[in-house]
DNA sequence: CAAAAAAAATGATAATTATCATAATAATCG
DNA sequence: CGATTATTATGATAATTATCATTTTTTTTG
């Protein structure tokens, strides 16, 4: 069992604002493993017993529509938690975390994280004002897939990809994900994000190497997203 | 200055987590007032040094995107706060709020609110909840407006006003939006959003008397809203 | 490595929605 | 109350995006 005080999780989430007794104490109860890309860590309708840390590797939140078509909310990386809302709400999830690469995770027992909640003020304060960020975050996307052209909503996928993956020496970002999946982030056909991915690459903006995908022109690319 | 101990928004919103003594303290320091239909209660970007209760009236929140276009995320109405998100996250308003119809609202200064937060742990919780709530309520939102077609969120729309507003003696909304509304709502043209409330009356499902509407075959839109 | 399967790409077409123009109706104001 | 303005409505058309069909490329697997 690895210590938490170290974790790249606590340096970056509200966990930062946990005492050293209580790091230990979380040490002793969470549990480590390993997701492979494509796993499931839980599902819509999950009931919550927990929440998850992300110690390396991305997820994709997926929602799923009257339709039977995925919609991908948010890449969620490496410094980051997982079913907040839910255990706050002591809510069935809303949403599902699928893996998109080999991750590393551990699980928090919701008796904890509530724990720390009722008894360290700074915890439960940051906490809240990490709702208020998610929720930040779901108002701007919800605005852009509301007035954003899909070919505007493609140029910010591909830079929320950059952002949460970052790129390989050569320049290619570090995610790999299939059309399928940008256009669910997108919101549209795949069939569109296949042409609209051709279009950026005749304008020179990107570069397309089978699934991997190269930004050559990063400020066109802003400018695309406006 | 009236108590807040029979008011409705401390029987609804997160404020009903306060002690006796807590709520004659906000009575002291909080400030009551009228607005009328049209006004704005605070802008995007305005710097929020409290928080809106509402007592009477609806407003919208309102977001507008790159092409100077609004999009109404929500209706806000009787019993609800306003600008919390703000003032945890101690940033600028990120949407604006706007009476659709006269109010009366109170005005909880930004001390008093983050005071009840570091003191009581159940209104602590209670807020954090709240805000849980409304980033549900966004995904959704974000969910719809990805997916659906326009007819499909016009559906919702109306059933969010009936919602919110409820209806008359003769069962018209009692809420008057205009189509332009309507249409900031739905996030579509005005033109197509008047084409297809034409529509809808012309399947007998709604009735228009002018800006008035009055919805006649309910599970029929809410069928229609999937 | 070759065969099968999956994913990506492309073409043709249809459906949806936006835009521009203009007419009709309702609301406002001197 | 009538004139002006704003809102609603409708028509014509264009732009965007989705859908279906098919081919090509890539990946997987025996």
């Amino acid at each position: 069992m690895s210590k938490c005080e170290q974790c790249i999780v606590r340096e970056l989430s509200s966990l930062k604002a946990l005492s050293k007794n209580e790091l230990v104490q979380l040490a002793q109860c969470k549990d480590s493993f390993l997701i492979k890309k494509g796993d499931v860590i839980f599902n819509e309708g999950d009931v919550m017993n927990g929440v998850y840390c992300i110690k390396q590797g991305t997820c994709k939140l997926v929602k799923m529509n009257s339709n039977g078509k995925d919609t991908i909310l948010k890449l969620i990386t490496k410094g980051e938690l997982l079913g907040q809302t839910s255990i706050l709400t002591e809510s069935k999830s809303t949403l599902s975390a699928v893996a998109v690469e080999d991750m590393q995770v551990c699980f928090i027992p919701k008796s904890e994280i509530l724990g720390f909640i009722g008894n360290n003020k700074n915890f439960s304060f940051e906490v809240t004002k990490d709702v208020c960020q998610n929720l930040n975050y779901a108002t701007d996307f919800a605005i852009n897939h509301t007035h954003k052209t899909v070919k505007e909503r493609l140029a910010l996928a591909l830079l929320d990809v950059l952002d949460s993956a970052g790129t390989d020496t050569e320049g290619y970002l570090n995610l790999q994900l299939s059309r399928d999946e940008i256009a669910s982030m997108v919101g549209t056909a795949t069939e569109s994000c296949i042409r609209l991915l051709a279009e950026l690459k005749k304008l020179g903006i990107i570069d397309l190497k089978a699934k991997r995908i190269k930004i050559l022109k990063l400020n066109e690319l802003k400018s695309l997203a406006q």
